[in-house]
DNA sequence: AACCGCAAACTGGTCTGACCAAACGGCGCT
DNA sequence: AGCGCCGTTTGGTCAGACCAGTTTGCGGTT
């Protein structure tokens, strides 16, 4: 007796089934752009009207979007719980940039853990390129552009965690509170005249245990990195 | 500065629009088969690929359901409040009978008063045919096809009220509870011997009151009729 | 007269290829 | 560096075809 469950299932169906799969295994990540429907045709070796028909049944569920001629991405799935709901944005808050430091201590050390853990190859080869890029920035750049890069470094380091609430949580916070995380760098950037020397020690320390892949290294540097970062913000 | 609200839509956002408003205007009743999807091609001038795209759209509303090569049905929207919850059915209440005939009086007074109101042309047409075929059945026929006969001319004059809520309410009471309707119709046979002369008269004044297009007659007379059953299930 | 079985006619599911319109991206220009 | 143009990419729609289930009507049986 064979396992005949999903025999009845419609080919859109199975291919959704197939795309919500990749997003929570976090091959598709949320706020990139998913493949080209006729790309989607050659991969589940399907016709259009059937893929247009599963990235129907996905959008419905609120999984995606799909904009004519800009493709298809992939949304936020916490996005509306985050909505503001007043008028005054919940970044003025004195508290938040605080909370902020403190959520980025925990997030950051569990996508540095999953990074190293489960990243491809080819994820490791990008994440180069970026520590590289950030290195670049931090010599010579605009304190705006020194933040950005750092950012940068660590929503790629989220981006292949290969955990879609994680990704989800990190992309929220980067986005949305950008401004109070801006602030902290900004603020001690003008008591010390530059960016601390120690923050490019850390940063190298996460992403060596990455391209190490040893998780648990990579873990702490970046819990360490956070922590010394808020400490610098309560001094 | 002209209404343009509607511009962006779908072509099978519009289509399934015009469906839906066909649902609630009476046009298709719950239970009943919707046109097929190239009889739509034509109706609405599209593709049958965006026919398809609207009839998912109902479908995923609830309010339509589709079964490869049986067509597209349309859903009676009130069905799951009256699913059957425990293990016994409803059916087997003492009171429920009594019940249903005094919910009977008044959907059956406001479905025959929409009826004589609002009713097309051919559907009085269908309307004559179906009389002429109880009365043929009143004449001889076992009591069960009496009563089949007789509830399926009830139900015609509700079909075409052209009220979405009082066609899903008949109907839930006519197919679910028709034992207990039944029962009435049987214990008064038996009593008896012969269907209630009076009825014959009753369903005449009714069918005539709506031919008419007098909706104060037809809802008087549809009440009356019921009122004069009830009584007959008290004696 | 009611019942059953089979074949033709629908009807929904899927595929293919084509065309249009919106968005994107590289190019030269200022 | 910023801006505008134009070819490319991408989603939206359409038309026609074929396959897979369902429904229906007919002829034969009981």
């Amino acid at each position: 007796m064979v396992d005949q469950r999903r025999k009845a299932e419609s080919v859109a169906q199975q291919i959704a089934l197939k795309v919500q799969r990749a997003i929570v295994e976090g091959e598709i990540r949320p706020g990139h752009k998913l493949a080209s429907q006729r790309q989607m045709v050659d991969q589940y070796q399907a016709s259009r009207a059937s893929v247009r028909e599963a990235l129907g049944l996905l959008q419905n569920a609120g999984l995606i979007e799909t904009r004519h001629g800009g493709g298809s991405l992939c949304l936020n799935i916490l996005a509306p719980f985050f909505e503001e709901v007043g008028e005054e944005p919940l970044a003025e808050s004195q508290s938040l940039p605080i909370q902020v430091l403190e959520m980025r201590e925990v997030l950051e050390g569990e996508a540095a853990f999953f990074c190293a853990q489960k990243a491809s190859d080819p994820e490791l080869s990008l994440l180069k390129q970026e520590y590289l890029r950030m290195s670049q920035r931090h010599q010579g750049g605009t304190t705006l552009h020194q933040a950005k890069a750092d950012l940068t470094f660590h929503m790629q380091i989220a981006d292949h965690c290969h955990n879609l609430l994680l990704i989800s949580i990190s992309q929220i916070l980067y986005s949305r509170y950008f401004n109070a995380i801006y602030a902290v760098l900004l603020q001690n950037f003008k008591k010390r005249g530059r960016y601390p020397e120690q923050i490019g020690a850390q940063h190298q320390q996460i992403f060596q245990a990455i391209m190490a892949r040893d998780p648990q290294a990579a873990r702490t540097a970046a819990r360490e990195h956070i922590a010394y970062t808020r400490g610098l913000l309560l001094s």
